[in-house]
DNA sequence: CAGTTAATTAACTGATAGGTTCAGTACAAA
DNA sequence: TTTGTACTGAACCTATCAGTTAATTAACTG
């Protein structure tokens, strides 16, 4: 199985210690003790969570001595915009096409749509 | 543990299954059979990806008859798209907050720095 | 050199995800 | 009332996930 690259992205984003990584590292490089501090897990977690960042590419990491920092790396986040923008018109008015549909399924019932 | 809303969104659509059932869905109501002729996998696995999504509130169903015919909610996706929203200077310019500068010093030029 | 700091690897555990098959429910049609 | 259609639920299997502790690698420091 080769899961296709949103997929890995996706689900590297769906875990909320995950999105606080990233959006520490949005400011810049960390270390990974200086990224584990705010977490109530131990460190061989949270380098398990950057393991899975970096196999989804959203963070990349260099070497500078014993440390090896993290950085941001957003490529994966535009194909993310770029996916749920597709349904922007469905959420952003209720007129568009789920108008049509919808006005005329109200059309004098207000009930649930039969057909 | 109670996961936050965005987590239980993400995760949903960390499926190429599920997402693919959304894409189907976006052009109106269909029901559970229906959504799960293009998948070479059994009924029961179809229904199961559809009650992760019900639980995500990515989608709604109602009842016709036998039928379950299922609709695209489309809420949790502007919630994706406002949280991955704040990334967007990242990936836009390589640049941060010299962009400001950048843009202004290239103001009439037409050359863009990188692709 | 020994000792400390930074981080990963290894081995294990419990929970969940994603699939299966088989059985059951709900409604329609004959 | 029987039969077919649409779907769900239960039980099961396997793989992966998210965490743990303990050991290990790698680099700096005194």
């Amino acid at each position: 199985m080769t899961p296709d690259t949103l997929s890995v992205t996706l689900s590297a984003l769906a875990d909320p210690t995950r999105r606080a990584i990233l959006a520490r590292l949005s400011t810049g490089e960390r270390s990974v003790n200086d990224l584990a501090k705010p977490f109530a897990m131990s460190l061989p977690a949270v380098s398990k969570h950057l393991k899975v960042l970096e196999r989804a590419k959203l963070i990349e990491r260099s070497r500078a001595a014993q440390w090896r920092p993290c950085r941001l790396a957003p490529a994966p986040l535009k194909e993310v915009a770029s996916w749920v923008e597709q349904y922007r018109a469905l959420w952003e008015e209720r007129f568009d096409r789920l108008d049509t549909y919808l006005k005329e399924i109200q059309k004098g019932s207000g009930d649930e749509p039969r057909e």
